[in-house]
DNA sequence: GCCTATAATCGACTATAGTCGATGGTCGAT
DNA sequence: ATCGACCATCGACTATAGTCGATTATAGGC
C-alpha cells in the first residue's frame, strides 16, 4: 500500500469542517457582497438598506440577498428600526478568518 | 442629498479589489477543493495527483480540476515530474488572507 | 383610513461551477 | 515499438447563485 504521507504537527481537517469552512469563504466569493460588507464596515454608525443601494450601485432586492446571505453567516447583524432596517457589521468574524486559514495548512488550533 | 457615512481611517474598497479578493475567496469555497488543499498543506513532501485522489476520494479528473484552480490563484504549486505531477503548497498564501479580510474591514494596510 | 417610504419576497433568467466518465497524450519501462 | 501508468482535457449534466423587475408587506405620517 502506498500511504500518503502524514505528519502529526499537521493533522487533517475533517470533511465537515471542510464544508463548514468552505461556506463561511463562500459568502465573501462574490465582488458585490464584499462591497456591500465593506459599506457597513467602513461606515461610523449603523447603515439602511437604502444607503447602501447607494454607495454599492446595485438594485434594491440584491442588496437585500446579499444582506442575508451575510446575516446567515454572522458577518452582519440587521436590525429593525421602523419601516428601516439598521445593518452593522460584526468585528468578530475577521479574526475568525485567520483561524480557519491556519487550520487548513494543518495547523491546530491554539 | 443623503450622504453615506464615510470615516477617513477606514477607506472604502475599490471595486476592483473588490472582485479580486472575491476570486481569492472564491478558490477557498469549495470543500472538495480545501479537502485537496489541506491534503496537499498536511503532507512533509510533494504529493502526486493520484495520492491526492486517494485521500480525498473523489474522481482523478475532479482533482484535476481543483489542482488547476488552486494553481491559478497561487495556492498551490505543480510541477511535471516524468509522468507524474508534484504537488506542493504556497506557504505565502496563509498571510495573505487576514490581509485581505483586514482590507474589506476597511483598514489600511500596513 | 389612506398614502408614502422602506425593505423583503417572488419569479424568471442567466452564468458559473462541481462532478463524473471517456478520451487523449506523454513519459518510462520492457 | 509496445505497453502500462499517470494525468490533463473534453463533453455533458446538474446544481447553485447572482441579478433584475414586479409584487407584497409593514410601519409612519397626513
Amino acid at each position: 500500500m502506498n500511504r500518503p504521507p502524514q505528519n502529526p504537527t499537521r493533522p487533517a481537517l475533517p470533511p465537515d469542517d471542510a464544508d463548514e469552512y468552505a461556506s463561511w469563504f463562500r459568502c465573501l466569493a462574490d465582488g458585490t457582497r464584499l462591497l456591500v460588507l465593506n459599506a457597513v464596515a467602513t461606515a461610523d454608525r449603523a447603515m439602511t438598506v437604502g444607503e447602501i443601494v447607494d454607495r454599492v450601485g446595485v438594485g434594491q432586492s440584491t442588496v437585500s440577498h446579499h444582506l442575508r446571505v451575510l446575516a446567515e453567516e454572522r458577518f452582519v447583524h440587521t436590525q429593525a428600526d421602523g419601516t428601516r432596517t439598521l445593518v452593522t457589521v460584526n468585528a468578530d468574524c475577521l479574526q475568525a478568518l485567520p483561524e480557519a486559514a491556519a487550520r487548513i495548512m494543518g495547523f491546530d488550533p491554539p
